[in-house]
DNA sequence: CTGAAAGCGCTTACAG
DNA sequence: CTGAAAGCGCTTACAG
């Protein structure tokens, strides 16, 4: 099934069909034509081969999303599926690629695929844009020279909101906990810079930091912390880690959030279960994916286009969620 | 940068360019002739175009699978790893795409990337195994003649084990609780239809069986079924649904493990940190994808290929984790 | 308003 | 042992 097959059940040329099917510009086909064409392709079932087309018209329509080996989240999935709404919009198909011990390196996909651009949630080096650019991408984003994305910024954030929120309550000397996941490290430090900024700025004790052990037990830590710096309230740097200081308290006989109030992170489903219920940061991953989606399109050259798309600014605003933990 | 470049820097043709490159076999090159032309793909960082390849060899190197629109899990990044890795052995790439309200639909995709095969999680049915074969899938898997993958006895088993193990705590009125998202309710059958199983082949009273409501609060459901059917233990749909079986009992001064056991299913990160911690059925999403992609490569005819691989065989044995809620 | 032709980057019989 | 040529399915100047 090729446009080949189309023209001649038409009978007309296939730059006709392409015409056509195409609605080329500068290009005047009569009516009746076009309706021969349509009904033809329409018939026959012909979709025009994306390879091929990109061959020909030496631009792909994919553009592919780097993401890294965190565990799954719903805020990944909706960046994920917000880039690929807005990219939509602009004729331009998402193609994910998680990386991972077992998984194929990003780069055999994006020889595969040949993507017009590739984008993702880390900069990439200056070797890795080069061999992107080498399997014809025309966008590699965010590079060594560009910017960061406004993650780092968006991890601050978190943090300052849960130190806002636990201050709020009265809140004097506050803890943070870092995962045990050493992926995650990175971002828990950013997380922590904005605790630790709040508390500053609010003139409250410097932050005392702990750290999940890697046995999952936060028990034995909890119970010295509180025997040496005595926080009254602690910032985890997500939900699962303020579970965990949950679980502790519940094994210590300390009562949330009466003796110590807990906030968590990402607000994940299991969030609104526990006991007591975990007050939290919800931060949808929408925004940032059409950030990354919009940084895509004008890197491109396609901001401008002919189709404006109604889309919200890219800003990015953690939501607390109140619940009963702190 | 082409093969045209290589060929030029070397000094020969496109043809034996090619040739080298990919280890044609009934072809002889002159190990001298070979080393030149590596050399120069290497100096010049030639990298074959992906699509250009599948377009000239009439079969693209890349397999889609389509993901149903479900919550993000580690089960299904599981299910995804191995079956890249597993695919990868023969060159093939993974493409996934995962339904969803706002995401660019699968088709789109396929007629972007021109997959040589897409698989599912669920059965495909004619019109979509049309659409996808007139992108140029030469496999399309399942499909509606094919047997169900194993996924609905993967829900069975898991069920099966839930049961199992309540009964092996000496419970004989066992209670399962459906999950609120209507987008899981297909699987939740399957695994209720588990333990309905286990029970009746003990001799257990029947299950009864209750449902999440939408606001998440089983508080008050839960006293009313502790009055009416009294069941003892609780076989969850799946680790949150437990959870809030839990909080609810918490709330009620239902003691777990005491009063009432539960059991969750799937093991996510937040199980460990519940108040008791919660027991649970950890099935990896490995053995499936091992079994999708073994399936994928044997339409494809590249079963017995000559490379061998030593893959465990996709067998699906459900794990019980026990904690301290049952 | 429409068609013949070249070209995108590759592979692969077919000659030599 | 190596090269000239055709072809994969499309698009797009260029003629008419």
């Amino acid at each position: 099934m090729t446009s080949a097959d189309v023209a001649r059940e038409s009978g007309v040329s296939r730059s006709t069909v392409s015409f056509v099917l195409n609605d080329a510009p500068n290009q005047t086909i009569s009516p009746a034509t076009r309706e021969k064409v349509l009904a033809a392709a329409e018939r026959l079932g012909y979709t025009p081969n994306g390879p091929a087309q990109a061959l020909s018209r030496g631009r792909g329509s994919t553009v592919l999303l780097c993401l890294p080996d965190f565990p799954a989240s719903a805020t990944v999935d909706e960046l994920v599926t917000e880039m690929d709404r807005v990219l939509a919009a602009h004729d331009l198909l998402l193609v994910t690629h998680r990386a991972g011990p077992d998984r194929q390196p990003a780069l055999a996909l994006a020889a595969a695929v040949a993507p017009v651009a590739v984008a993702g949630l880390l900069p990439f080096d200056g070797d890795q844009v080069a061999a992107f650019r080498a399997r014809g991408a025309r966008a590699v984003l965010p590079g060594p020279a560009d910017p960061p994305p406004p993650r780092d910024d968006a991890g601050r954030t978190v943090g300052v909101a849960q130190a806002g929120h636990l201050a709020g309550r009265g809140h004097v000397r506050i803890g943070y906990v870092h995962p045990a996941d050493s992926r995650l490290v990175s971002m828990s430090e950013r997380r922590l810079a904005g605790v630790d900024q709040t508390a500053l700025s609010l003139g409250l004790a410097g932050v005392s930091v702990r750290r999940m052990p890697a046995d999952g037990d936060f028990t034995p830590v909890l119970r010295g912390w509180l025997a040496e710096d005595a926080p009254t309230a602690v910032a985890a740097f997500n939900d699962e880690v303020a579970m965990a200081v949950l679980q502790a308290a519940w094994a210590s006989d300390v009562v949330v959030p009466v003796d110590l109030a807990v906030i968590g992170a990402d607000d994940i489903p299991a969030a609104r279960y526990t006991c007591p219920a975990l007050t939290t940061i919800r931060s949808s991953g929408k925004p940032f994916g059409a950030m990354l989606a919009h940084w895509v399109l004008q890197r491109l050259g396609t901001g401008g286009a002919a189709r404006p798309t109604a889309d919200e600014p890219p800003v990015w605003t953690p939501d607390i969620v109140i619940r009963a933990s702190s």
